[in-house]
DNA sequence: CTCTAAACATGATCGCTATCATGTAAAGCA
DNA sequence: TGCTTTACATGATAGCGATCATGTTTAGAG
């Protein structure tokens, strides 16, 4: 779930001088992906409902008159968005203790923009429309899928992946929930050693 | 956090017939309450932002015009009902298995409204004022104290109590995401395991 | 009993945002 | 090369929702 951060500073300066124009259908899927790629990091960082579609597409350097060429309405680039997101996590193996250790960081609290999109979009997809609960339910199968991958005995590694895994979600909302900084350091680290504690001793990742 | 479920059906037949008038203090006041109530019950529901100052003064059994006599802006709303919210629960402490297997239940999952406000607003309180954030914190402390009260080894006891904490919010959040039912269940069945398993056995709340 | 202030209802206002309407120029086909 | 379509820019539109303005009545002070 912990998405690769994707350094995508648009050149939007080659677009910057021309008025009016037709972008070839190259142009026009890289603008696409550079739409979809906004709203990623728009949404966690800020929820669904406090970004504007206008917002989205300035930051992917166009403005908000194109919208509706790339997408139905909003809830579409929300679905979308949230496809994007989940799909582009590699489906690789995660030896738990690791990777409680790498989600439970005060780096990734602090970047909410290029983090987790369950941490930060979860509770939101919950009054979200359907499709958009459809792709995170999948990609929360996916999840476990993960997090269970090379176990010995499936019965106890699918519930240690199952309650480790909410308990890195629910550790990263109170951490980014609590005002009082060493409290919140301290429920990154005490939910890790919790999992770590809990979990059947994996060598490294 | 689990807050006792309120039954108030505002008899605003009462007020039904009678247009322009002053109440008394003490109506005043149960009227304030009502608006906190109502605003409690439909922020969990539905969140902060999707919930309107109309709607919570309808529900309380007035018209949106006197809501400014009772706060100075919805944001100052959303800082009142959440501090009620997090003071309504009682201090006793929550002996861990027992707690979480009422947390867990699929009644708690499909009641938000009168459910736990953690699990509903934790993720909008992060975009909060605050206010509303130093409130959640302190309910967080609270929590953690309530988890730990009565335990023979501190350490360990904050860890289990943080960590099962956090299990319990984040498994809420997927259950209440997660548009497959069995999956739903599923991670509030697992979750509960998990915690069972790594508590220290106690005796039954 | 009078008078004043309070508490709430009714009816604006004002800004914000999703979405649509129209124009333009280049892409891509013939 | 000329024509048509398309992808996007610019400029509305329209509805919603927080907040304010005003009026009415009665609680509460004297």
């Amino acid at each position: 779930m912990m998405t690769i951060m994707i350094e995508v500073k648009p050149t939007l300066s080659q677009r910057r001088e021309i008025a009016h124009m037709k972008v070839s259908r190259e142009q026009m899927g890289e603008n696409r992906r550079r739409i979809l790629d906004a709203a990623g990091r728009l949404f966690r960082d800020r929820g669904f409902e406090a970004v504007t579609v206008a917002e989205v597409m300035r930051e992917a350097g166009l403005t908000h008159g194109g919208f509706y060429g790339h997408f139905r309405s909003k809830d579409d680039l929300i679905a979308a968005a949230l496809a994007e997101l989940v799909v582009a996590s590699e489906p690789g193996p995660l030896a738990l203790p690791a990777f409680a250790a790498r989600y439970l960081s005060p780096a990734h609290r602090d970047d909410p923009a290029s983090g987790c999109p369950v941490a930060a979009l979860a509770s939101d997809t919950i009054r979200q429309a359907p499709e958009a609960r459809a792709t995170m339910t999948e990609g929360l199968r996916r999840q476990i899928a993960r997090l269970t991958d090379g176990a010995a005995e499936p019965e106890s590694a699918r519930q240690a992946a199952i309650g480790s895994w909410a308990a890195m979600v629910g550790a990263m909302i109170l951490a980014r929930m609590s005002d009082d900084p060493a409290l919140s350091d301290e429920v990154l680290a005490q939910t890790r050693a919790w999992i770590d504690r809990a979990s059947p001793s994996t060598p490294a990742e």
